[in-house]
DNA sequence: ACTGCAAGGTTCAAATTTGAACTACAGGTC
DNA sequence: GACCTGTAGTTCAAATTTGAACCTTGCAGT
């Protein structure tokens, strides 16, 4: 690891925007969702993925791959929430071994319930905040960042 | 909250990319520094942020706005460092209350010896995926969203 | 000097996260 | 059919994070 290609100053902006802004936001919306509608952002972000999927249900494997936790993190969420009644465990009927998650009436109402509050906080913290133009560079951008690291993991 | 407005195509393609490849990035980073260093990230910025600034110490306070985790987190990571010896706590003179955390001789060692392998991953994560317009306009966009909500919070 | 309130750090218990076993089963190969 | 390797989820202990409660100490107003 002899001479390493430190940082320009703009990709050091780029770098230092990004911890920043990454940890900022995600505390803001941390907070917002908690004391809104009582979940943390990962428990949220669990029931919205539930919901957006067919039959409202994913195999645990599907969901921990769209959120970004570990298998045991997703186990102990999962099991959280079914606790409070939002989300339901059932057996997969072609793999034994299979378990699927499935969002609950509950479920439903309580996501329906938080999810304006959840959207404008997150206007209010990163898209109002940038012009049309910045914010279609920012998918485009981070997208592709998403891609080349879910590719790498895999 | 009626009558929301939901995100639009463009919007939700940057929140959903912000939302991956924030975890994504973190995690690489996590796993790298550990794996290479023996250092969880928080610690690195830690030191970064001491080295940085002059004679290489820092109030808590002041550390604790520059990194983004709460105060107690901060008195926990410190007390680590300064058990593996990186780091030092030195009371302030003028605020008997204050406390000074300072890098170590040892700090500076560990530090050098991580950034070449912390920058190589920063780069193949994110830095090097990107043109530098791209680069550009994420330092701008991502610039602006912190110090937004930096201002919020104060 | 005296009072009241805010700031600086730490401590504490509770919640969460992580990776490394571990159990149980699937799927292919011989 | 026996075997071997890989996959799905869970469990476990250890590390970390968080907010609230808690001391001290600074500071402003009187």
């Amino acid at each position: 690891m002899d001479d390493p290609r430190w940082l320009n100053e703009t990709e050091m902006a780029a770098w230092r925007g990004f911890v920043a802004a990454t940890n900022l936001v995600a505390r803001r919306l941390e907070r917002q969702l908690k004391e809104d509608a009582g979940l943390s952002h990962t428990q949220y972000e669990i029931l919205v993925q539930l919901s957006a999927a067919p039959g409202g249900s994913l195999r645990m494997t599907d969901l921990a791959d769209r959120l970004i936790t570990s298998k045991s993190g997703l186990t102990y969420q999962v099991t959280q929430l079914e606790k409070a009644g939002l989300v339901a465990r059932r057996s997969c009927p072609s793999d034994v071994r299979g378990v699927f998650a499935e969002i609950t009436d509950h479920g439903w109402e309580v996501l329906r319930a938080a999810a304006p509050g959840h959207v404008a906080a997150v206007r209010e913290a990163l898209i109002d905040v940038l012009t049309p133009a910045q914010l279609a560079a920012l998918a485009e951008s981070l997208g592709t960042v998403s891609d080349r690291l879910r590719a790498a993991d895999s």
